[in-house]
DNA sequence: TATTAGTCAATAAT
DNA sequence: ATTATTGACTAATA
């Protein structure tokens, strides 16, 4: 309903210019968020918007989400996580995320011989000036980064870790999400636009350390001045930690059993009955609410795990020969503890239950398996050898459901029917959700490029493809769109020449990108030996 | 009242 | 030190 069709143009428009030049002069907002965590913001409810974002103009960001177009989630958080790790802020991992194999057999090859025999995947697809120098790699090998999820989160999202954490892994599709989950992606979406929003977070980043060492510093006489807030828990440390309950819930943690006895049960009736809950409870030894609850969260998640499925279906597009043998990711729904025989009853055992592991090699999504998700692809593999043997399906099993042997059965939820963007706004094709390998992009880097933003680098004939094109070009909504929306072209993908291949050598163009990008960088960021 | 959506926050896992 | 997972809450809906 929010969508208010047509016209969009307009606020589209008016909403664009706010977020695109908004106010360049600096940001303000009184942060200071590092030091006490005091912070009632569990009470922002619609009022204002306390949040972190600083008021400057008007709108609230209630309102941008109320008029924002259709964004894509998923290709936001992608490039979210793209931007942070490209500007070493990464997320996971100490040093880059670029896969250890990649690093490793990089090194020592160029170790042994500076200026040959370099043996890596997609080594020789790469133009000659644009392979790492020894130095380069030793540096970025060892560059470290701090910053992340929280920060980013509490300071650009208003969320906290944990949270961020799902949504930049399980984006739902935008016409899924309520106004109010659609508040972080148009958080997100702004501060991508922002061209300053890597040095404001940067900034963060070293005020909290600073106020950090503040603290430690003055620890010296001043004690510690900051309250301890902490309700009356009394540090009674007369005794042993033992006496304080009650305030602190312990937090339930179902044994690996107990969650299969529930999987097994959600399989056979998604919607338990209050009567078969309490069975459950009693069975189980749980109380009632957490087997309840548990319901409400496993059907929640398992939905989040189709609409993942979609989108990314939805995406790839079936188009390019792409390898990735999909069928979906490892991860699928959390049905992940597998067998865990554990006693208990074999009984109904679905039978196949081995372990599946492995994604298909660059499995497309995060496979979960190697420790460096995305960027991991390069799998070493010292020869690059052509490796002859049928590269169909290498995967383990056939392709066929991995996860829990039946799951999927039938005892599908009520399912709604898959509403498409049906909502007669047919305004804002939204030119699809392209995953799109590129890279770059996503460098806001420079500073407003305004209409011809044509930038794409990398890209550069990739046009090429026939098939698709022709009028996708004309119309190219690139004024708003792109301002407010997403650039993001279309990923054709020029196969030709073993895809996989080619792949890796994008992998590894990327990686090499993120190197430069650090290690040309002055000096703002330390790097740590 | 039953469910779903969104999050939090403790704690697991890397 | 970070990121991921997940039981429990709080609103919003149906």
């Amino acid at each position: 309903a929010p969508d208010s069709p047509m016209s969009s143009s307009e606020s589209v428009k008016s909403l664009t210019e706010l977020v695109q030049q908004p106010c360049p002069p600096i940001e303000t907002n009184k942060d200071g968020k590092p030091p006490e965590p005091s912070d009632p913001p569990a009470s922002d409810s619609q009022p204002a918007t306390p949040l972190p974002l600083s008021g400057h103009s008007a709108l609230s960001i209630q309102e941008l989400v109320a008029m924002s177009p259709e964004l894509d989630t998923y290709g936001i958080t992608k490039r979210v996580k793209e931007v942070l790790t490209d500007n070493n802020l990464a997320f996971r991992a100490a040093s880059f995320s670029l896969g250890p194999c990649f690093r490793q057999a990089a090194l020592c090859q160029l170790r042994a011989a500076p200026r040959s025999a370099v043996r890596i995947d997609g080594w020789q697809e790469l133009q000659r000036d644009r392979r790492p120098s020894m130095a380069l790699l030793l540096r970025g090998s060892t560059a470290v980064c701090r910053p992340c999820q929280r920060l980013f989160g509490e300071t650009i999202l208003g969320l906290t870790q944990g949270s961020v954490s799902d949504l930049l892994a399980r984006p739902k599709p935008w016409h899924k999400l309520s106004l109010k989950g659609r508040e972080p992606f148009v958080r997100m979406q702004l501060w991508l636009n922002d061209p300053n929003n890597v040095e404001k977070l940067m900034d963060m980043k070293r005020m909290e350390k600073k106020a950090y060492m503040k603290r430690r510093h003055s620890s010296v006489s001043d004690s510690q001045p900051c309250e301890p807030p902490s309700v009356g828990v009394d540090y009674s440390q007369g005794a042993s930690p033992q006496p304080q309950h009650q305030l602190k819930k312990p937090r339930v943690v179902l044994a690996p059993e107990e969650k299969e006895a529930l999987k097994r049960a959600y399989q056979q009736k998604p919607y338990p009955s209050p009567k078969t809950i309490e069975e459950l409870a009693t069975q189980l030894n749980l109380k009632t609410s957490t087997v309840i609850n548990w319901f409400h969260n496993y059907r929640s998640r398992i939905r989040r795990e189709l609409f993942i499925e979609e989108i990314q279906a939805g995406s790839q597009g079936q188009a390019g020969a792409s390898d990735s043998p999909s069928a979906r990711s490892g991860r699928a729904a959390p049905s992940s503890e597998g067998d865990s025989c554990d006693g208990v009853e074999a009984t109904e055992g679905p039978g196949a239950a081995d372990a599946e592991e492995s994604g298909g090699p660059v499995a497309a999504a995060k496979s979960q398996g190697g420790p460096a998700a995305e960027v991991a692809a390069a799998p070493e593999e010292r020869e690059e050898a052509p490796r002859p043997a049928e590269k169909t399906e290498p995967p383990p099993s056939g392709t066929p459901t991995p996860d829990i042997a039946d799951d999927e059965g039938r005892p599908r939820a009520p399912r709604p029917p898959v509403e498409g963007p049906a909502d007669g706004s047919g305004p804002v094709p939204n030119p699809a959700a392209a995953p799109a390998a590129g890279e770059d992009a996503a460098t806001s880097a420079a500073p407003p490029g305004e209409g011809p933003c044509k930038a794409l680098a990398g890209a550069d004939r990739s046009s090429a493809l026939p098939s698709t094109s022709a009028p996708a070009a004309a119309r190219r909504a690139s004024s708003l769109q792109s301002l407010f929306g997403l650039p993001e072209a279309v990923g054709a993908r020029d196969s030709r020449d073993n895809p996989l291949r080619k792949k890796k050598a994008a992998n590894l163009n990327s990686i090499i990108h993120r190197l430069e990008k650090a290690a040309s960088r002055e000096e703002p960021i330390e790097w740590e030996f």
